[in-house]
DNA sequence: GTCTATATGTAGATAGAC
DNA sequence: GTCTATCTACATATAGAC
């Protein structure tokens, strides 16, 4: 009896606080996972077993794997895309900007949280590199990654008017595989430098380099 | 009773040839299969299937999945990693070399393989990528990447003394990956372009952006 | 919403005939 | 070396009690 007062307690107090709870718990353990494995190595079991939930739990909530993974994507994508496109705006009211300041909005608001010790944007960075090489996932990118980048394409173009739209897409690109490479591949630079890598001046090595690329690919 | 005497024909006339193009068959259906679906994603049966051949010759041959995914890629980097060091030593003798000379012959072999029709080349673009991007295949980057990538890395610091190994090292790392983003991400970079990548432009447009990206990294 | 139990399929690996 | 048959384990997904 006193069981079934709790009960009804907890589902008058706060029902959608626990299941909202569940839900991003289940999100945030399929993230990690699906970045530490990729979609086919991870498992739904050790999802449920990073959440603390069921398996049939991850079901309920997710949608199936696909679906969850897919909504793992979005949430971070959508995320991201507002800082991006937020500091681009800001920038641009503030005065006029060029090159290495279109990629810095770029690449700041990633970089700043993934150096800020939130790891969830660490397992993103692997997450999207996964999207990026794997066709099977193209439609995630067309949906949730090519709105933005084309936004940022299309400010660089202004800044190049002579440049074709393809070769501002391509140094976009090999930009964007270098901001990856140096969230995935930290392990590798160090080992190869063999030197640690300082944090403070990573976004702005990245910026020169991109920007310089960028630059001579289009006056080439 | 016809077919039987096929079998022993076949049988008789070569053997160890029969057994050497399974092998052969083996390792290319495997490098193709782990490139479309990454490690966890393939599977043996789908590998026997597309080899022609049976689950446990698969076994027999290939030592296990992981031993038969190292030995995959473990054929093609020695093979790319010689026609790098060779090019590099030729045009070392032939003159002074500079950054984009340096990065040609680390680009070059691979790029006109792959686009000279060869689909194993292409294939391996995006074994190397999943190796880049999954820790648990750090220990085949440091066997089979890393030597060659040293050697890179250490003529471009014959070029810039002044600079420190570790600002080199995410130079070169970067150019890699915006080296198989050429490869990998072509439809993406395509469906933002609004226009098909020009295949001749490519290695020339690839060594400018990583030359000049480079360089500006290492004067800042 | 949560949890247990289970249905159904398929994975990697191997034993043994030829 | 080759091929068939099979072992064992674990995957996704769902049904139904609470």
């Amino acid at each position: 009896m006193i069981q079934k007062v709790v009960f009804e307690k907890q589902r008058q107090r706060a029902p959608s606080k626990r299941a909202l709870q569940s839900r991003e718990r289940i999100l945030d353990a399929a993230e990690r996972v699906f970045a530490r494995k990729g979609f086919d190595g991870a498992t739904i079991r050790e999802i449920a077993a990073e959440a603390g939930t069921q398996v049939g739990l991850v079901h309920h909530h997710g949608g199936g794997k696909a679906t969850l993974f897919a909504r793992t994507v979005e949430r971070r994508a959508a995320e991201l895309s507002d800082l991006r496109l937020g500091m681009l705006d800001r920038r641009k009211a503030a005065g006029p900007v060029d090159l290495s300041d279109i990629l810095e909005c770029f690449f700041a608001p990633y970089l700043q949280r993934a150096a800020e010790g939130e790891p969830q944007w660490l397992a993103y960075a692997r997450l999207v590199a996964h999207v990026s090489a794997d066709p099977r996932w193209h439609s995630i990118a067309v949906e949730f990654f090519d709105p933005t980048a084309n936004r940022f394409i299309d400010e660089i173009g202004n800044l190049f008017p002579k440049a074709s739209r393809g070769a501002i897409a391509s140094g976009f690109v090999y930009s964007v595989s270098a901001m990856l490479a140096l969230l995935t591949s930290e392990w590798r630079i160090e080992a190869l430098g063999e030197d640690p890598v300082a944090p403070d001046a990573r976004l702005q090595t990245l910026v020169s380099f991109c920007a310089a690329g960028i630059a001579a690919s289009l006056a080439q």
